[in-house]
DNA sequence: CAAAAGATAAACCGTTCAGTTCAGTTTCGG
DNA sequence: CCGAAACTGAACTGAACGGTTTATCTTTTG
């Protein structure tokens, strides 16, 4: 069946190992994971999973891929772009802002540039499948919206790495440097609202 | 003299010690420096260390207070904000994107979005001595501004940090995660002056 | 059912590394 | 120049952890 140089074998419980790894793997980051934690969480023997992958590293590697994998289809799955700007806009900062404040969405940044050193393939496969299905979207929508007339754009590709950028102001590195790890829906409104109405200013019609 | 409850004994080579330790700090971060390196760098002896301070966590963070307040004092005697907007945005941007795309800078917040969660203080004296400081004087200098109508600014703490986000546009998450390390003048050029650009579009008069 | 394949628990190995100990050397104020 | 305090180096301890092995049990399937 599969007979990868990677070699990974899969076998009936690959894919509880595999979950117990991301939770373990999500809550620790790669070094404060223990492999016997693992084991127990994924209710699978440490046997069974150096049966399954050679090392700790490639057991890492397979479980960033499938989460990956995840977040690319989520993403796409709820990208419903069409309609006027500021009402989309608006739409897809809420999307971008809910998922970096999510424990999910901050668990898998810190990770990415947590690791990102000692694995660069780790760091590209969440930067391909985050930032840059975000960045492909919002260029095809905005490319949309400048052939409408709707909105003037020099320099499309700056322009939604901007307007993503916009909507972490105030708000991501707080939360990523552990200063403040809650906010209110009116706090997060506000860096919303701003980004729109900034981004708009500049590329509005 | 210091009979501090942190219990922090200073000596002879207690800041060649620290020297050493920032240097593989800021090469390894926290969990792969070696403590066994730190002494060698520093051309002390372990026993020394360990008569400094009391385990390693601390070192870490005697280092880090001392990082902190180097950084800060640096940020500001560079900070000469006065004069037209635009120039001075365009400096003031200019200085932050070579902050963070230089190795320093690179290393520092790498550290603290990876050890902020083991360490929250830690995440805090970062923040404090880098984003605030880099906010404070902005926002001082937008009040400036707003005062002689040379902007109109309703939020002026967001618009800070929405200057500062702009800064990182295209640049900052590709290099945090690795997917590209290197940039060229043309490119850092481009999201400079798309920064000045855009901010002035929507807060400019 | 019987054999093969898969899974398990637990002990085990080798290494790394924080932190300790101590006998001896260097430094420096008085 | 003496003696106390600071420093050294090297060996040691103990714990954590990645990875292996083995003997045994369970599941699948022909």
């Amino acid at each position: 069946m599969n007979a990868q140089p990677g070699a990974i074998k899969k076998g009936r419980k690959f894919d509880q190992m595999l979950e117990g790894a991301r939770k373990v793997f999500m809550a620790d980051g790669f070094e404060g994971a223990n492999v016997d934690e693992i084991a127990r969480v994924a209710k699978v023997s440490k046997a069974t999973i150096y049966s399954y992958v050679p090392d700790k590293r490639l057991l890492f590697m397979e479980v960033a891929k499938l989460e990956c994998r995840r977040q690319a289809d989520a993403a796409i799955a709820r990208m419903q772009l069409a309609g006027p700007a500021s009402a989309v806009l608006f739409e897809a900062a809420s999307h971008m802002v809910r998922f970096f404040l999510s424990d999910f969405g901050r668990q898998t940044y810190r990770i990415a540039v947590a690791e990102s050193e000692r694995f660069p393939e780790i760091g590209r496969a969440f930067y391909n499948s985050g930032p840059t299905i975000a960045r492909t979207a919002l260029t095809a929508y905005l490319a949309d919206r400048i052939s409408n007339n709707e909105l003037v754009v020099d320099d499309i590709e700056l322009a939604a790495d901007q307007f993503i950028e916009l909507c972490k102001a105030s708000l991501h590195t707080k939360m990523m440097m552990g200063v403040k790890t809650e906010f209110t829906d009116a706090e997060v409104d506000r860096v919303i609202r701003g980004a729109v109405d900034t981004f708009l200013a500049r590329y509005g019609t």
